[in-house]
DNA sequence: CCCTCTAGGATTGTCGACAATTTGCGTCCC
DNA sequence: GGGACGCAAATTGTCGACAATCCTAGAGGG
């Protein structure tokens, strides 16, 4: 109370996050940037030994990822890291297309155009940063960084959550496929033009735009599938 | 292998199911039905002896309940139903709206409509058959098992998980807010049109009365905001 | 009378050990 | 030599107890 405001920015308690939650975080990044290849399994006894920690909060983490599809459990088997098979990719970029249409609109829509076009800007110039330097991974990471800045722009909690898991397993595809690339002008060109859509709040281009995009990254990490015709994906696997 | 097809039609494992999956869809319906009411608190300790079992497996699924967005974790105080404010219900609409559009598109490019129409006219069934019988609960359950049908019909895998939690909430807000119902007739009649737009391929039909619906929806149960104009929503809380 | 500090109770967070189940390999029989 | 059986190792699933943390109620002082 008798703090004056402005002094000690900072002082969240100690330990702001839950263990598990520090643990779910590290194995999402080692997930994510490939440091822990699809099909691995995680022995839980092996973990808990390099994380200093028992196996009850380890087990909490791990049963995060799951529930993010992040990580496949086999009853009395063990855990493995799912592995992306070329009809997930179609699944993955399906689903994002949804969501990624819903923030556009409610961001064309919700005002601060601007703002948010400014926002998005941001990441691009990290992108364009990351291509200079010819880092492949800070590149995708910037990509990914746009397309998450875009839908915490939406304002909406539940588009925010179900995207976290889409735009992780994208993070897979893309270091899976690091060979594919298009050229990096091309990839920052195209944000750049959904941007000033965006700030034009000209939706019928935006809307456009962000559906070409994700059917260019389809056709690249998956040739012969389309999102627009409603061919079934080549791997089926879908409940 | 000497097992002669069509015999012992289902005799998988006798536990086929996880313990903390057990739990976690006991308690889900328990949610969505309204049998815990949102706010309430969990103990741990109270629970596991409910359950019968240890503190263990019923940390896992309240955890899982968590991850979902069902539950909501204050930590070292306890485990809470979520309970709804306006905007989220407006969140929740979007996020549907978002969702069921993309699966609607799917299940008309991706062929077999008729077949898709006809597992949906069952639910249709059970809704008119819910609401002879004058039972809310059914009616509701019915509802969603409609939408439900759709999203599983879109054979994506991403779509129906994400839905998962967005139908569960969906079931608590009309739990929550029974008193605010439509004609029993014109609910079963807005699914119905829905049906015909979708064996008739009529992708312009379909995707407006499937917004209408949502829209619909919404205004019943959060009146004063709507899913097109860009308003915020009146409660933001949005991250 | 109100504010502050302290002690108590209760709840979650963490840990180590035991039990159940599965898989792989070695052995035995045909 | 091939196949089936059984044992053993490893892994996950489960449990009870201890430690850390947080709210609440009460006493004490201003």
């Amino acid at each position: 109370m008798a703090l004056p405001p402005g002094m000690l920015p900072e002082i969240e308690p100690v330990s702001r996050e839950s263990t598990a939650a520090v643990i779910a975080r590290q194995l999402r990044d080692a997930i994510m940037t490939g440091a822990l290849p699809p099909g691995t399994q995680l022995g839980e006894t092996e973990l808990a030994a390099r994380f200093q920690v028992s196996r009850g909060p380890l087990r909490e983490a791990m049963q995060h990822l799951v529930s993010e599809g992040l990580l496949r459990s086999e009853r009395h088997r063990g855990l493995f890291v799912i592995d992306l098979e070329p009809g997930d990719v179609y699944d993955i970029y399906a689903a994002r297309s949804a969501i990624e249409r819903a923030a556009m609109l409610r961001a064309l829509r919700g005002g601060d155009r601007n703002r948010i076009a400014d926002l998005l800007e941001q990441t691009v110039v990290e992108m364009a940063t990351a291509a200079g330097e010819d880092d492949p991974g800070a590149l995708s990471t910037a990509d990914l960084r746009f397309h998450e800045a875009l839908i915490n722009a939406s304002g909406s909690k539940r588009l925010v959550r179900m995207a976290r898991t889409l735009l992780i397993e994208t993070r897979m595809c893309l270091t899976a496929l690091q060979s594919t690339y298009q050229r990096v002008e091309e990839r920052v060109e195209e944000h750049t033009k959904l941007i000033q859509a965006l700030r034009d709040g000209d939706e019928e281009t935006a809307l456009t735009l962000l559906e070409a995009h994700m059917e260019d990254a389809v056709q690249r990490l998956a040739p012969g599938t389309s999102l627009t015709d409603g061919h079934a994906p080549p791997v089926p696997g879908n409940a």
